[in-house]
DNA sequence: CTAACACCCGAACAAGTGTTCGACAATTAT
DNA sequence: ATAATTGTCGAACACTTGTTCGGGTGTTAG
């Protein structure tokens, strides 16, 4: 019942200050603290991975791990801004000289699946614990997955627009697409799996239209509403 | 680290033989504990929730659980076990008449929805701490879920050689539809929302044979492999 | 040389965890 | 009435949790 975290600031930025240009190795071991946090959490879920298991697994002591971070909640902080601000920065570069929507469509749907390819386990915690944040950092996190999802419904509003489509709900449509995308890290593991995400991306972004399109399969009674 | 538990037998049935016919009031303790428990781990977590704050909801002592269940896990199983053996159950009742497998993956998106809407909190374990389990328990669960799985995929194939439908990848066609049913804890709440159950399964149901289907929009190169 | 600073850790703390034990009341069976 | 069983709970146990504190290194700055 209790909240432990009070109202944490959580500076924005995880590129700490502590590095004064001189001192290289002090991103070598908070990257190696940041690896082994995401690995085991993805593994164990974010209660369960102690910050002793964490610290073991880095090599590092538990109590050092306070010179790296606030805490547990401001390293998964740091976790999930890290590939929620990748994914959503990506989405923009790549998308940004592109005219087509159909295009634009095809490139966030190929550029997610790539992305979860390259970093499972981040995107895994993406998906799986944004609701262990509590607070400014939920809310911030939260941000930017909202600009993420209208950034992704503007493409399929255009979509909609010039090709003329009849689309039943534009929102399920793009939370079915969004769906999709996030519950990938429950059954696609790419380095096991036959299919490339390239070709994953491809039938996401076929069905994905063709759901939009409609199916001739449903033509017996049309537009009728009591 | 240490496995709490062992590798415990976990009678299938959530039924319990404590119950002889007589003392109505068993029951109602049970099914007491049993929500409390289903409010709380879908609100907290499954770690986070604890055994007190669900005695607590209950109106029981934290001891006078263990008169019901063995131990934490073994509440969270009967919660799933009764969940997932509904879902299915339910779902083989309602298409057991029906010839069409396009009316059969209606019947199933449309039940399925209505089922969630009946028991968001229930639904959303199913979907978000099926990993909290361990052992045989785990296994179980697992067999009645893929079960689930191979029940809607066999009407998928069906679907496919009825109306001679090319498919790119029938198994991600079909995961894609249980994501958008399993993500749904995450956006929809039936109490919130103007969509209503059956609108929404209605929705679901055009877009994903629509992505079966396939669209007029893709067709600048058709069956083209290197 | 001295002071400052980043870095690191063993040990401890307070709080919370799932679970068990023993005792007491209430109900049922014989 | 007596015995057995069921239900209930306060108190405690053993353990883990995130975190802090004090005191160490080793390196750099003045």
């Amino acid at each position: 019942m209790g909240k432990t975290i009070p109202e944490q600031p959580f500076a924005s930025r995880t590129q700490d200050d502590r590095s004064t240009a001189h001192n290289s190795g002090y991103n070598e071991r908070n990257d190696a603290i940041l690896k082994a946090a995401t690995m085991l959490i993805a593994r164990d879920g974010y209660e369960k991975a102690s910050m002793r298991a964490v610290a073991a697994e880095a090599g590092v002591s538990p109590a050092s791990m306070y010179h790296y971070f606030d805490g547990k909640e401001a390293m998964l902080f740091t976790i999930l801004f890290r590939a929620f601000s990748g994914l959503e920065s990506n989405l923009r570069m790549k998308t940004h000289l592109v005219k087509d929507p159909l295009e634009k469509i095809r490139i966030m749907i190929a550029e997610h699946v790539m992305f979860f390819a390259n970093d499972m386990d981040g995107l895994k915690l993406c998906s799986h614990e944004l609701d262990s944040m509590t607070g400014k950092a939920y809310e911030e996190l939260h941000r930017i997955r909202r600009s993420y999802y209208h950034h992704t419904r503007e493409i399929v509003n255009d979509l909609i627009v010039k090709y003329d489509l009849k689309v039943n709900d534009p929102h399920v449509a793009t939370m079915s697409l969004f769906s999709s995308l996030n519950w990938l890290y429950r059954w696609y593991d790419p380095h096991t799996s036959n299919r490339s995400p390239a070709v994953l991306g491809k039938s996401f972004f076929e069905q994905f239209i063709g759901g939009l399109s409609g199916s001739e399969l449903l033509q017996q009674d049309n537009g009728e509403e009591s």
